[in-house]
DNA sequence: TCCCCATCTGTAAACGTTTGCATCCCTGGG
DNA sequence: CCCAGGGATGCAAACGTTTACAGATGGGGA
């Protein structure tokens, strides 16, 4: 008779038991006699029954919510990192509410409902959200277990790269294909974003020219948006200079795109005017035929997404760090 | 003293009124005075109160959430579409729930859970999903407010583009240049998404052929994945045939990346030797300048999002079609 | 035979809100 | 002066679970 979805009194009705065993049937507690058990799912398939969440929730403290925090959702990483970690937690009966910071103004926002968001769920993936930078307000975070990605992260656990040893990798890559004017084509510091990872990325640039013997110099390294057009605007600035690099590291695949496409147009033959490697392997990286540093971020979401589970079940934190191979396609070759 | 969150019960007590006229108070009813309300939302402030979600969801019966539903979240598309999603809803108070169908079963498996997902949800954006072809099951949405995005769906709103005029714009777009051999870069129907896309963008490009009075020649059209890997495969395909075509249609910017590629890597100059057009414009697509359809899909969720927000107030269904524009960049050219 | 304990089940009190209804007070019209 | 009516508030019952506790049953060891 009762129309609307069925609760657990239904099936207790119908079933002639109390609401108390139904749901210790429901959960497979102990103490439930086998018969009644069997009789008591049956009845729940048979009504269509399902736990009413909020109801549960309520009760029970558990919010079976996970928080995915991340910068520029718009961008090619987190949303891929997303793609990995949504489903370890749609497998293990997990929500993922998702809060991600677009507009320059939503960092501050977002730290400031950093409190409210993290009630709300049982535990938390920070991508690329450099909390740790923040001082007083990092600990906002700390009463459910998290785990950051992309950075380092007190009394959470994290899954980080070494970004100063890939980009040294990358560039260690063209000097042993015997270049030595090699251009940076950076990223800048984000705007809203208090980002160590491109400071990094040209710490091992420099590293690696250095255990070279060879020299800095400040006029190989320009500056862009972290996009095509700004990789296509350094490559151009780069090689409007007096005396141009054969090779250039990107900080950014989407960079690197832009860098190729700006020598097709300017007549350069990749690799055997210039050689490119970039940083992430995205997505059309392949294709492309780009020389790359793998970031694996499906792969890191998945971890991610693992970690945080463990950590509910009382597993203690752990710091990864994610390996980043050299993959050698087609963009880069022996000097001339 | 009491430790954990501040409830409704420690502000009524600290004020000295009822939890009935604290609850009326933070929220805006009417037949509260206003010096009690602003006492309330005082000692609200004060103690840094917040509602308990599941308890407000619980007796409420909304639950403050929207169900985001899209096959194969890894892929450009329902990414992009869920940032503005996203976007629009956290700023109206809601939580997103994404559900994702990535693997082949996942389809079969989604559909099944549909109604209990549904259940959990005030309004659902449902992109690219195509229940609509599936007969019985389409219902299984409808107890809740529900916009489709990619697909007209009766009984929910609706927000779609015209393909197959798109696509006949594209390939015009191609005619008007001078252009009478004109490839067709074709994804295949997708193994576990029923999508009547690629057919209706398919009898475009054959509309366009048959109004200039071209021929429609089969071996001008070729399918492949829809990747850029796909679509370079596709051009060679294409180049290998007898009667090479002289521009090319592609049914998504990733293929035409991969058709761009391919042509450089045969010494093929686009659009000197080759035209080509895309569908999408892709994040990467300006910076390649290539030439294509837009389809702004994040505007496209933006207004799914508002339309979800506007059937839950009780406006009536609606039906849009998106406008596709062509965007002329640098891959075509009139023939030499 | 008796007692203990383990297994099984039921009763009822939470959990933190929302909301229908009753109550009280005050103002103004008759 | 009385009464109607509306504003302001409080009381208490929901909402659908989970779970502490108590009761009932039965079997085995002493």
């Amino acid at each position: 008779m009762s129309s609307g979805r069925p609760t657990i009194k239904d099936i207790a009705r119908v079933t002639g038991v109390s609401v108390a065993t139904v749901s210790r049937a429901l959960r497979d507690l102990p103490y439930v006699a086998p018969e009644t058990r069997s009789r008591v799912l049956e009845a729940a398939a048979e009504l269509q029954y399902e736990v009413h969440p909020q109801a549960s929730r309520l009760v029970s403290g558990r919010t079976w919510t996970i928080g995915v925090v991340a910068p520029q959702f718009g961008t090619w990483f987190p949303f891929r990192a997303l793609g990995g970690i949504n489903s370890v937690f749609a497998e293990a009966g997990y929500d993922v509410l998702i809060s991600m910071m677009t507009a320059p103004g939503d960092r501050r926002r977002f730290l400031q409902d950093a409190r409210s968001f993290c009630r709300r769920v049982d535990g938390l993936v920070l991508i690329d959200t450099f909390v740790s930078l923040e001082g007083d307000s990092a600990d906002a975070f700390f009463d459910r277990p998290a785990v950051a990605v992309g950075e380092r992260l007190e009394g959470a656990s994290s899954i980080t790269i070494d970004n100063r040893a890939a980009a040294r990798r990358a560039v260690e890559h063209l000097i042993e294909l015997g270049h030595a004017r090699i251009g940076l084509v950076a990223g800048p510091p984000l705007p809203d974003l208090p980002t160590p990872v491109p400071e990094q990325r040209r710490l091992g640039y420099e590293d690696a020219l250095r255990a070279a013997g060879l020299p800095v110099d400040p006029d190989l390294a320009v500056g862009g948006e972290w996009t095509a057009a700004g990789g296509a605007a350094a490559l151009s600035s780069l090689l409007d200079g007096t005396d141009a690099p054969t090779a250039v590291f990107c900080m950014s695949d989407e960079m690197a795109f832009g860098v190729l496409r700006a020598a097709a147009r300017r007549g350069l033959g990749v690799p055997e005017d210039l050689s490119v490697v970039g940083f992430d392997d995205h997505d059309l990286a392949g294709a492309m035929g780009l020389t790359t540093m793998r970031q694996a971020v499906d792969e890191m979401g998945v971890r991610a997404a693992a970690t945080v589970l463990g950590l509910i079940d009382g597993d203690p934190a752990t710091d990864i760090t994610w390996d980043v191979p050299l993959l050698v396609r087609e963009t880069t070759a022996r000097i001339g």
